[in-house]
DNA sequence: CGTATATCAGGTGCACTGAGATTT
DNA sequence: CAAATCTCAGTGGACCTGATATAC
């Protein structure tokens, strides 16, 4: 049954990259909204949730949490009264690097068992089913 | 970020299983335990814990669902009185058949742009993940 | 007007923890 | 005694829906 390999591995995944992140004091949600305005820079709400596919709801809070630690900044944007522009400071750079070295320590711990060009081959077929899919 | 695409694909996989079995009015728990039973047969809820990689505390919900629809039986051990044995009734049988048909139709569905070696390929690959991690 | 944004409240499936009572 | 089993209570992260107020 291949979709309950995919899904029990993904678990392994799920709870090894968990870790990763409890080790740095962040979450998934944290990492990605990190990563996504060191990627493309500042942006509104809204646009981070299309981006980094976390919901509307959710990226509130955790840039909520993102602010009580001084990594990003909400500032109203001065073209549309409805949005906020989230900007990363620079503890939120630093913070995001961190996470970055310890998701990469993680990845290879996690793929450990396979050769270097099956983890090609692996990401090139999920990518498939995730593109058939429009992610 | 090959995690990334593992935990996204992982979900594109959850939403088509979960609206499979949603149609069969269940819940990915149900099948898994249908199955097991289908498969080793009677056995306890401890037991069945282990070969489904189940929390305890949620086979118990999980059962009772399945008994509250008839589709298995608790009765106690006389061998052990801490145990109870599960059995899978006639409907319970029926019932997995019913699902194992829908997730079989929704795995072509979320593979759908592989091809047959390419799933094998896929397949080996997560086992070997999985299998390094302990599963 | 309809659309988009930010926010808040809540719900669900899944994995997990801790505790208690019983039996081996 | 320690260990295993069943049960119940509750936690937490991730995903999602609906409703509201506001601004375009």
């Amino acid at each position: 049954m291949p979709s309950w390999l995919l899904t029990q591995s993904a678990l392994q995944a799920q709870r090894i990259i968990a870790e990763t992140f409890a080790a740095g004091n962040a979450r998934g949600y944290h990492y990605r909204l990190l990563a996504t305005l060191a990627e493309y820079g500042p942006a509104s709400q809204a646009t981070l949730g299309r981006r980094t596919g976390i919901d509307r709801s959710d990226v509130v809070a955790a840039l909520n949490e993102l602010a009580d630690h001084g990594y990003v900044v909400r500032s109203p944007d001065p073209a549309d009264g409805r949005r906020n522009i989230i900007t990363l400071t620079a503890a939120g750079e630093q913070q995001c690097e961190r996470l970055r070295t310890l998701v990469l320590a993680a990845q290879d711990e996690l793929f450990a068992p396979l050769a270097p060009s099956e983890r090609d081959q692996l990401a090139a077929m999920l990518a498939k089913v995730l593109n058939h899919h429009q992610g």
